[in-house]
DNA sequence: ATTGAGACCTGTCGGC
DNA sequence: TGCCGACAGGTCTCAA
């Protein structure tokens, strides 16, 4: 589940819980996680302290009191527990030592919470580096604007598109256009912005480098996507509502006035789902 | 430089 | 019920 929207509502449910606590213990149940754990990264958490948890793109970044950042990502199958301790009972400080096969890694925090990361494809990221060198990380140094910031406008869009033979759908995936989208919320604002996700990358600019007004379109859609997916995760009912092309082939386009039937396609080996009738721009 | 294919892992679901 | 292939919300590497 997680992209942007998903990563921030797990940002938001690990904030309280880690901010300004110390790891009091780090318990690495599978070694040799695909994700390469640096050595000996359980001893150099322990006794930190998390001053600041922000989201970048699908990341999440800790701050640390050592100068480092933890970083974390969910890949594919990733998932955070937070166990507060029942209220009135005296914590004994014992990890739970019973634990889903895929429970990879537990943080025990001053704040008395258990933090608990799951991932069961193995996808997922843990690492450690220096903060001062964040932006020489491959993929966070390389990491488009933040598509809820100011940063990612029209102007941007065309300019990072600019010469992309790729599909648009494609070029969305891609973290270095804009970052946290995913296969989902991709087709999601592409068919809000009423766009082919077959249209050429390269024509949100005009010849002249100006945006299009597909450009605006995409980027005002893109922002209201993901707004509104943010809004849905805070509502436990909401949450799993239906989406308005992802996974719905075959189905009623939901477009006003629209009699288009959903239809999926695959790009860059991945499912695309759109409305052939509405989706022409 | 850009792009597609394959790889990484496990779980689930539909068809036979 | 059991087996098997297709597929899954991400990203990296490699070859063309």
């Amino acid at each position: 589940m997680p992209e942007l929207p998903e990563v921030e509502a797990v940002r938001r449910e690990l904030a309280p819980a880690m901010r300004g606590a110390r790891f009091r213990r780090v318990i690495v149940r599978r070694a040799g996680l695909r994700t390469l754990f640096p050595d000996r990264f359980a001893a150099r958490l322990r006794g930190r302290t998390v001053r600041g948890l922000v989201r970048r793109g699908k990341y999440l970044l800790a701050d640390l009191s050592s100068g480092e950042t933890l970083l974390m990502h969910l890949g594919m199958s990733g998932s955070f527990q937070v166990d507060h301790p029942a209220p009135g009972r005296v914590s004994i400080g014992v990890a739970k030592d019973v634990g889903d096969a895929h429970d990879h890694v537990v943080f025990q925090m001053s704040s008395g919470a258990t933090i608990t990361f799951n991932d069961p494809r193995r996808f997922g990221v843990m690492d450690l580096v220096p903060s001062a060198a964040l932006d020489q990380h491959a993929a966070l140094g390389a990491m488009g604007p933040e598509p809820l910031s100011r940063d990612f406008e029209p102007q941007a869009l065309a300019r990072v598109c600019a010469g992309r033979r790729a599909p648009i759908k494609v070029a969305l995936l891609d973290q270095r256009v804009v970052a946290g989208l995913g296969n989902i919320y991709v087709s999601e604002a592409l068919h809000l912005a009423h766009l082919s996700p077959r249209r050429p990358a390269s024509r949100m600019a005009r010849p002249s480098g100006t945006p299009r007004e597909s450009a605006v379109h995409l980027v005002r859609a893109i922002k209201t996507t993901l707004e509104r997916a943010i809004e849905r995760q805070q509502n436990p009912r909401y949450r799993s509502a239906r989406f308005r092309v992802y996974d719905r082939e075959g189905q009623p386009c939901v477009t006003t006035g629209c009699d288009g039937a959903i239809k999926r396609i695959t790009q860059a080996g991945r499912s695309t789902f759109y409305c052939p009738v509405c989706q022409t721009g």
